[in-house]
DNA sequence: AACCTGACGAAGA
DNA sequence: TTCTTCGCCAGGT
């Protein structure tokens, strides 16, 4: 598992109950701009060994893109997330995650090498 | 080592 | 608005 894996692990893990983020935005935020396939990966991936939220990560702008038979909008509604068909506003439910934890996060995916 | 496959996304037609 | 194309990169043939 590399830096850019572990990075994304520790991401996905900390978004909070009732919020969401996109493929794209994670990517983003673990330095890999425009590496949004490789959270897909991740997801499919990584998503037992460390319990990941795998329900709160979305498609580009909020809509849903995993396969109906997983029931993620069921788990997203659940948690109070609301939806216009298969969409959600982002701006409404999107998880904005502060400065403190990227930095804590950063440290970890550093330290751990 | 070469090639393929994604629970993706932005841009262009 | 819907469809293609192409960049992205870890893993599995």
């Amino acid at each position: 598992m590399n830096a850019f894996t572990k990075h994304l692990v520790l991401l996905i893990a900390s978004i909070p109950e009732g919020k969401v983020i996109t493929y794209g935005r994670l990517a983003e935020l673990a330095n890999h701009k425009g590496a949004a396939r490789q959270v897909s990966w991740t997801l499919r991936t990584q998503t037992e060994k460390y319990q990941l939220p795998w329900h709160r990560v979305l498609g580009a702008n909020g809509k849903i893109t995993t396969p109906e038979q997983y029931g993620q909008k069921a788990l997203l509604l659940d948690e109070g997330v609301e939806f216009m068909g298969d969409k959600t506003d982002l701006k409404i439910f999107g998880w904005q995650p502060d400065y403190g934890l990227l930095m804590h996060i950063e440290n970890q995916v550093k330290k751990e090498n």
